[in-house]
DNA sequence: ATCAATCATCGTAATATTGCGATATAACAA
DNA sequence: TTGTTATATCGCAATATTACGATGATTGAT
């Protein structure tokens, strides 16, 4: 079906997949560490940056942008995108908090 | 295409995605809370806990079991399945990095 | 040997993702 | 106004993912 069933799971499950689905991409990963990097950014920096199209980076900074993780302002004709600091926080603390899962206490049974 | 071009990018890079892949599925997400939770595990178990039929649970292990970060053994008629701490521990090492990036020194330029 | 239980695999339908050419839009410059 | 630059959106083709019924394989019980 292609369709993930996400009514049957709880909401921080369904949360920790979304932001997860952000970083499922080589791209978007590259974009991230990027904006990290150089602090500030214009798209067609990403563009020179990543060996992809145009409209494709153009594609990948909405889906960061509407899941929250960077945010764009217009400069001229150019658009400034950064990291949204205090959302990165929010999301780092739910994934660190699934990938924390005590493994002390847990005995290696296979 | 649907086809990610992986070779215009790093490995760091592509092993992030590849392991986030895992994550940006909560029923993915849901088997590897339950493992934690309950230290050892039958698939059985999972199919009842997670409201999903048992091919679509057996195809998600698989995957996880692929990416390393859990194995499985046959115990009788069925299969006990746990996390393998190992890997989630290189794993946890990889995804933490890169959701560390240090926010501090960057300004707010948006 | 037969049967039941448990899990894996196959095949398929529905939907999602990726990538990009073509085109639209917006801002500035001359 | 016309042109230029930068980014966004549209539309499409190719591939991937998700879900599950049907079926196969394996183990243990009788």
């Amino acid at each position: 079906m292609g369709l993930a069933k996400t009514e049957i799971f709880s909401d921080n499950q369904n949360a920790i997949a979304k932001f997860a689905k952000a970083f499922a991409h080589p791209a978007r990963v590259s974009i991230l560490q990027h904006l990290f990097k150089i602090d500030s950014c214009v798209c067609g920096d990403l563009v020179n940056e990543i060996g992809l199209a145009q409209p494709t980076i153009s594609q990948h900074l909405k889906e960061l942008k509407h899941l929250g993780l960077i945010k764009g302002s217009v400069e001229g004709t150019s658009v400034c995108y950064c990291i949204d600091k205090e959302n990165w926080t929010e999301m780092k603390k739910l994934m660190t908090n699934f990938l924390d899962q005590d493994l002390s206490n847990s005995a290696d049974c296979c």
